[in-house]
DNA sequence: ACCTGAACACCGTTCAAGT
DNA sequence: ACCTGAACACCGTTCAAGT
């Protein structure tokens, strides 16, 4: 009748839980109970619940895209990996967050890393400097993926920081009352396709390589 | 004998246990033993949990200097906000975890938000550009918070990603293997100041406005 | 009004005892 | 060897009963 526990099993049954019910419902406790077992049975597969976090976020991890349309510029390509994988992260509650606290070293992480490199190299970027734009990218999508998933789990209609920031009197924060218009706005996409553009030519500005001096000494 | 319960008295203590066990220590029952009561008297004083964290993160966010050494240029002083911020979040464990969960928008949250815009203005940006572009540069600060805080308290000596890294071969992926030694460096301040270069070309760069066309139609 | 002990509904993890 | 019920040491939150 019932199917025989696995690793696997017992990763697609947390990752189904996660979608469903976000990160604090993702308990060892729910996922053996899903499983029709007690919660002492998945530590024969899984060494804990900080190692089924790592697992589940690999797992998803295996949404990202990253051959996208064959032909396009390098920019483009790189665009499209990072779109995907901020996708896969905001897609499902608790995903983004569970990002920030297990570090992705699984082989989906590692293939999202090596084609981000290979972009950044087709892009000219020396080697140092590719190795710490990736790192900046990924905390990029990782980070924008975690706020706009608050934002959108928030059961306020409009939110906290929003109240607050509607709150604030042009007499004590000037600039932010001016602002307030635009720093809450809550369009993700438009925001994060921008972000992308600055990150890119940030790090296209900024090599870490010592570059010949354009003068004669 | 027993200093009576305020507000003030149940955030330094839960600020306390944060400092000295990291973010899962710092539980309302712990908080509450800290202060000779049972956790149920708190909530005479804090809604719960969430807000006491909301709490805890602005109190240490009075820790960010925002009026650094007045006289030098809007990009030192800049970098010098966001480096403290960074500090601060680094300083304490689960502080930066704390930050990615509460979205900060307490009064020294505003102080910090209100020096930036001021910083961006000085530096010719223009509002839209601004607002998002503080909000860029926030989320780097706190992403880049987490990534440290997490490598330091790695019980590993070497920590999960580097293990990964370092046993990628390079038939698998040639470019993580080649770039194994950068892309583990530790150096967190040396990566910090660079990102802040790339940021700021970048956000420097990528005006929202829309530009009045260089050449004529 | 303010405070609190006990209870409720959960957790992750361990381990002796089963098959 | 594999599995598991019960236990252990925790949680956040509620609420009736105290002063």
């Amino acid at each position: 009748m019932k199917p025989p526990l696995s690793r696997d099993a017992i990763v697609r049954a947390a990752l189904d839980l996660l979608q469903r019910e976000g990160l604090e419902g993702m308990s060892l406790r729910k996922v053996a109970a899903a499983l029709d077992t007690g919660a002492a049975s998945l530590y024969a597969y899984v060494d804990d619940l900080r190692a089924l976090q790592a697992l589940v976020l690999d797992r998803a991890l295996a949404g990202v895209d990253t051959a996208p349309r064959g032909r396009s510029a390098w920019r483009d390509r790189l665009a499209a990996v990072l779109r995907s994988h901020f996708h896969v992260l905001v897609k499902n509650p608790g995903l983004a967050q569970l990002a920030m606290k297990a570090i992705p070293a699984g082989p989906n992480a590692l293939r999202v890393l090596e084609t981000l490199l290979a972009l950044l190299e087709e892009a000219g970027v020396d080697g140092p400097t590719a190795a710490w734009a990736v790192d900046l990218m990924l905390l990029y999508v990782t980070g924008g993926a975690v706020e706009q998933s608050l934002r959108r789990d928030d059961p306020d209609p409009l939110g906290l920081l929003a109240q607050q920031i509607g709150a604030v009197t042009a007499s004590e924060h000037p600039r932010i009352h001016a602002a307030r218009g635009e720093l809450v706005s809550g369009d993700g996409d438009a925001r994060f396709e921008w972000a992308l553009e600055v990150l890119l030519a940030g790090i296209l500005d900024t090599p870490r390589a010592v570059r010949r001096p354009t003068r004669a000494p």
